[in-house]
DNA sequence: GAGGTGACGACCC
DNA sequence: TGGGTCGCCACCT
């Protein structure tokens, strides 16, 4: 069967790369949208990156989307975990939440351009 | 081919 | 610190 959609002829080739990077990110660990984007040498296409979370949801493999937070460390996408909000997920490895907030959002954060050294 | 959308980022008050 | 506005680029219809 062709479950066509999602992959789409590979066109989403900037999305698999942020998928790439995104299951990256160690546990007890989250990054935000422009850190990946700017990894991925669109530093202006953090919308985009948010986007492919989107279609994160129909990928087979497992994307830990709750590990990327805005860069406020807001967790502007726990509206598409409401059967597991982020908050839970990231207390669950050891990120502190309050308020819809990582605290400590400096320590936790997690930024591959830096941390890979690209 | 064109228009609209959006899990954002930076700037401003 | 918190909220509001503009810009930006790729995907979808």
């Amino acid at each position: 069967m062709q479950t066509h959609n999602i992959e789409k002829r590979g066109q989403g080739d900037f999305f698999d790369q942020v998928y790439q990077v995104v299951r990256l990110i160690p546990y007890g660990r989250v990054t935000s949208y422009g850190a990946i984007a700017r990894y991925l040498g669109a530093a202006r296409s953090s919308r985009i990156v948010g986007w492919a979370m989107n279609a994160a949801h129909s990928q087979a493999e497992p994307v830990p989307a709750h590990r990327v937070v805005n860069s406020s460390g807001l967790l502007s996408g726990k509206h598409f975990f409401k059967e597991r909000p982020m908050q839970e997920l990231l207390e669950e490895e050891g990120v502190q939440v309050k308020n819809d907030r990582v605290q400590r959002f400096r320590e936790v954060f997690w930024d591959p351009g830096t941390e890979l050294t690209l």
